[in-house]
DNA sequence: AATATTAATCGTAATATTGCAATAAATTAA
DNA sequence: TTAATTTATTGCAATATTACGATTAATATT
């Protein structure tokens, strides 16, 4: 019914998906890379970075606001938004350990 | 339009979208931890598991064998599913790349 | 105050995703 | 062959996502 059944699953089950979702456009994953390439805070120039509309791209900010993964402060018209590193350090821990979860020969059996 | 502009972006990008969307969905978390967990194939007894009607997780396993990620063999009437080896390590070099970005502290400028 | 600049929000259309009942397909067992 | 078992596919309804034009809100500039 295009409605997740996150009752049936873990809380870390449930907060992996939500970090594969915000993942899950690459406009978003060029924004997180944008952040992390200029190593500082990007204030205003996001639109022409990528070949998105203005209220798309500040759509897509939103969703990496709500997860915490980028702050944005207003300064003056614009507003600065950098990567969260709290936040993303916390991510990183949470997706590497379910990215580095081990296999051993015996998953070849098929 | 429901349509992720994916030929504004890097293949790079695009691939980490791919992943991050597999990813985007409990089930499917709760899919792959299976099989980690068991380390070895599972057959058959993929619906008991998790809460959902058989219809709904064979499409699951079609998108996470779509992607490569595991590989499923017919066993007389049953289809025994593990993790592919090869892909996961792949995707995760892609994914591990993508997460290990670095930050420095000028991330906190704002 | 009037205008310009920038980002957020609203409204809407197009498409995608999720979930499952019903059914089909394939193999096995009797 | 017939029935049972298991998984895949089809079809559909409900909801979510993506994108953007139009508008709004907020500050800055003149």
């Amino acid at each position: 019914m295009g409605l997740a059944k996150s009752e049936l699953f873990t809380d870390q089950q449930n907060q992996i998906a939500v970090f594969g979702k915000v993942f899950g456009h690459p406009a978003r994953v060029a924004i997180l890379q944008h952040l992390f390439k200029i190593d500082a805070c990007v204030c205003g120039d996001l639109v022409n970075e990528l070949g998105l509309a203005q209220p798309t791209i500040s759509q897509h900010l939103k969703e990496l606001r709500n997860l915490g993964l980028i702050k944005g402060d207003v300064d003056g018209t614009k507003v600065c938004y950098c990567i969260n590193p709290e936040r993303w350090t916390n991510m990183k821990r949470i997706m590497t350990d379910f990215l580095n979860q081990d296999f051993n020969s015996k998953m070849d059996c098929c």
